[in-house]
DNA sequence: GGTATGATGGGC
DNA sequence: CCCATCATACCC
């Protein structure tokens, strides 16, 4: 079932670390595309300089800062696509970015990454602005449950730029899944210790 | 295993 | 000029 906009009207972080599990569902034309979220960005606070809507309303984050459970989709380094969905009450800009997918239905392509599972699902800046409720563009809640033990928490990835808030750490993802970004794989393999729980007892 | 760099185009 | 990226080239 599609997920009511009252999951949305919520704290950012919770709606983040609430993401994960849940199914992204693109209905487009040539058919159903979906995956489900295994890594995802917070943008939670105004004052973040790593937040599109630091600097304010324009015409490219004016979706931030309306209505939660709304898509906010730009085009990032001028070739790829990023998703968001719009959290908090109207009028606070806060948003998750949804990092990375575990493919499930239609995908062809690499979802491990941001802009990769918008070109996958095919999702661009036609669906900036995509009531999440509705028919084109979707997250589902299909039972799948993320046990905290699993989540992971680790600095946002690209945003240096943002002095002291790039220390915070608000992105989340499940440590355990094949399908993470790159930097997520890489930071794991420099400590296999974050999904040693998920190893089988003994041999 | 790691870091550096260019593609490419809209935003401010 | 700035980038919420990614693939490739090259170096240890």
């Amino acid at each position: 079932m599609k997920l009511p906009r009252s999951f949305y009207a919520r704290p950012t972080l919770e709606v983040a670390r609430d993401l994960l599990g849940k199914v992204l569902v693109h209905g487009a034309p040539e058919g159903r595309r979906a995956g489900r979220i295994v890594e995802v960005e917070a943008y939670v606070d105004p004052e973040d300089r790593a937040n599109h809507a630091s600097r304010g309303s324009t015409p490219r984050t004016a979706v931030m800062f309306g209505p939660p459970g709304y898509a906010y989709v730009y085009l990032v380094y001028g070739m790829y696509h990023c998703f968001n969905v719009v959290t908090e009450a109207e009028g606070y800009p806060a948003a998750v970015l949804v990092r990375a997918l575990e493919p499930l239905e239609g995908v062809a392509e690499s979802t491990r990454g941001p802009g990769l599972l918008c070109r996958a699902l095919g999702i661009d800046r036609r669906l900036d602005g995509a009531d999440l409720l509705g028919d084109a563009l979707s997250l589902e809640d299909d039972g799948f449950l993320v046990l905290d033990d699993l989540v992971a928490t680790a600095l946002r990835v690209g945003v240096d730029f943002a002095g002291e808030w790039a220390q915070r750490p608000w992105r989340f993802y499940v440590r355990t899944s094949l399908w993470l970004s790159r930097p997520a794989r890489v930071a794991r393999r420099r400590n296999p210790a974050c999904v040693a729980a998920s190893q089988p007892p003994g041999r």
